[in-house]
RNA sequence: GGCGAUAUAGCCAAGUGGUAAGGCAUGGGCCUGCAAAGCCCUGAUCCCCGGUUCGAAUCCGGGUGUCGCCUCCA
């Protein structure tokens, strides 16, 4: 496996810490407020990179936080009325309940940054007694001039004077890059009492802290991979690995890897642009397993444009495979094709190129149709597809519904009988050969979105669109 | 201003030294009562300029465009 690693900047083999395991942690959403496509986005790259990390055979333990305590958390609270309990864990429910829909499951561990306040306020007495943190009028800052690694992983070099202007400056801290570990708080705000003052956690702490609650190796680096956004390098990784390094002596992350944007019109997908493409609103006009295989098949690090247009031709793509499912339908799997096996995984163990393993999907549906058109009751070879495709459901969590169902995704049942109703009557005036009727009632279907085809099967039909 | 990414056919998109994967669309064909689906055939010298090399989309230098990070952000 070669993975691109965000600190070298390069591909590197993946050499995990402890041979056959992966130990991976992925930064997680602010539950404040609905997950946009960019969340569904980093989910899916990283879900990828679980699944192919399995499929090699890896021992994966994969963790994924909730950031269930934040300054825009308590401004919507407040906004809302809400308690902080009532709030979050409604947005933590929505988000998974949106993943799964996009066939993203649970991660093994999903720590909520509440839950380690402990540890927190611990972390942050260590860096205090090392004095590397320091005590100001509002928080506890860490200083970023101890870390003669400071800006290691992002290689950023920051020029005072321009980010003067652009950040509210706390005139007490020692040096403009110190970040906030503990912010002191108002009366009216969730708080948390420590020795060094009741506050609350800055945003970095916690996941230095969940990592090393949950998953720390010992030796040289913490975990394995640490993923995220490519909006979180700096300064949020960069701030989490420092106060690690500080703390404990150990790397926090052995590989770092960022997934690239969704935009819309080209422009990143942001709160602050107001150009946000909720989840919710997607799935209301997108089947999920199609807005998952969207936004799948371009390269995780790339940026990702989102289009109507482009996700339209995308489920194209997906529908050959439902139909080349539907060819091998009743079928029991056999064993896997190694043809097939080996060139998927060599694409994806590359830094998961889904584009070259997409067109050796395409390859082998083309293929199979080509057997198929010339021997279309070869079983044993129709098991050999259907073991394909049940691999593939697992390894890139595709083409898991009923085939027949997937091209009848939006039909009611009334419409489903009113369609077949036609069907009938247009077989019979096929039978009679009454071609005339028949093309009629055909284009009638045609109009309402409805495709037919004539098989050796019957009369199939599937809407279109 | 600093740091970085990217620029490949009408569109999406792989490809880090040897004469450009794949998908969609287009046009033609087979199949079909006609279609649909499926199959076959059909297209680019890789933003511009210069350099290295026997040979570059791929390496180096210089431009230009687009996007991102440096502020909460996946």
């Amino acid at each position: 496996m070669v993975i691109y690693d965000s600190q070298q900047r390069k591909k590197v083999t993946f050499e995990p810490i402890k041979m056959g395991e992966a130990k991976i942690y992925v930064c997680g959403p602010t539950v404040y407020d609905d997950a946009h496509l960019g969340h569904a986005r980093s989910a899916l790259s990283f879900d990828l990179l679980r699944r192919v990390l399995k499929a090699l055979d890896f021992t994966v333990t994969f963790v994924k936080n909730f950031t269930d305590i934040d300054d825009k958390i308590i401004n919507k609270m407040q906004q809302e009325k809400k308690s902080l309990e009532e709030l979050t864990s409604f947005y933590i429910q929505r988000y998974k309940d949106e993943m799964h829909t996009l066939g993203i499951e649970d991660a093994d561990i999903e720590p909520k940054a509440t839950q380690s306040i402990d540890e927190m306020r611990n972390f942050i007495q260590v860096l205090l007694e090392k004095n590397i943190a320091y005590k100001t009028d509002d928080g506890i800052y860490f200083d970023t001039t101890k870390d003669p690694a400071y800006l290691s992983l992002s290689h950023m070099q920051i020029q005072k004077d321009l980010t003067q202007a652009r950040v509210q400056e706390n005139l007490q801290k020692r040096d403009f890059k110190d970040f906030a570990l503990w912010k002191f708080s108002k009366a009216d705000e969730p708080s948390y009492d420590a020795a060094f003052g009741v506050g609350r956690p800055g945003w970095h702490i916690e996941c230095s802290c969940m990592i090393e609650k949950h998953l720390k190796s010992e030796g040289a680096f913490q975990i394995d991979i640490h993923a995220g956004g490519a909006d979180l390098l700096f300064p949020h990784h960069e701030n989490e690995a420092a106060q690690t390094r500080c703390k404990s002596g150990q790397e926090l992350a052995k590989y770092w890897m960022h997934n690239g944007f969704v935009t819309i019109n080209g422009e990143k997908m942001s709160k602050s642009l107001g150009n946000s493409f909720f989840l919710k609103d997607a799935l209301f006009v997108y089947d999920g397993e199609i807005l998952r295989f969207y936004l799948l098949s371009s390269h995780y690090r790339a940026n990702f444009n989102f289009s109507e247009e482009d996700l339209l031709v995308s489920k194209k793509r997906l529908d050959k495979l439902y139909r080349l499912k539907k060819r091998v339908y009743g079928i029991a799997p056999s064993l896997l094709d190694d043809q097939f096996k080996k060139p998927m995984l060599e694409a994806l163990s590359d830094d998961l190129n889904i584009s070259k393993a997409l067109a050796h999907i395409d390859e082998m549906i083309m293929r199979a149709n080509e057997f198929l058109d010339a021997h279309p009751k070869d079983t044993e070879f129709k098991s050999i597809i259907r073991a394909n495709l049940a691999w593939l459901e697992q390894l890139l969590g595709i083409g898991l519904k009923d085939p027949f169902a997937y091209f009848q995704l939006g039909v009611d049942t009334a419409q489903k009988n009113e369609i077949e109703k036609l069907i009938k009557e247009r077989s019979e005036a096929k039978a009679q050969k009454d071609f005339a009727r028949a093309d009629s009632l055909r284009e009638t279907l045609t109009c309402k979105g409805i495709l037919l085809m004539d098989t050796p099967q019957g009369t199939q039909w599937e809407k279109s669109e």
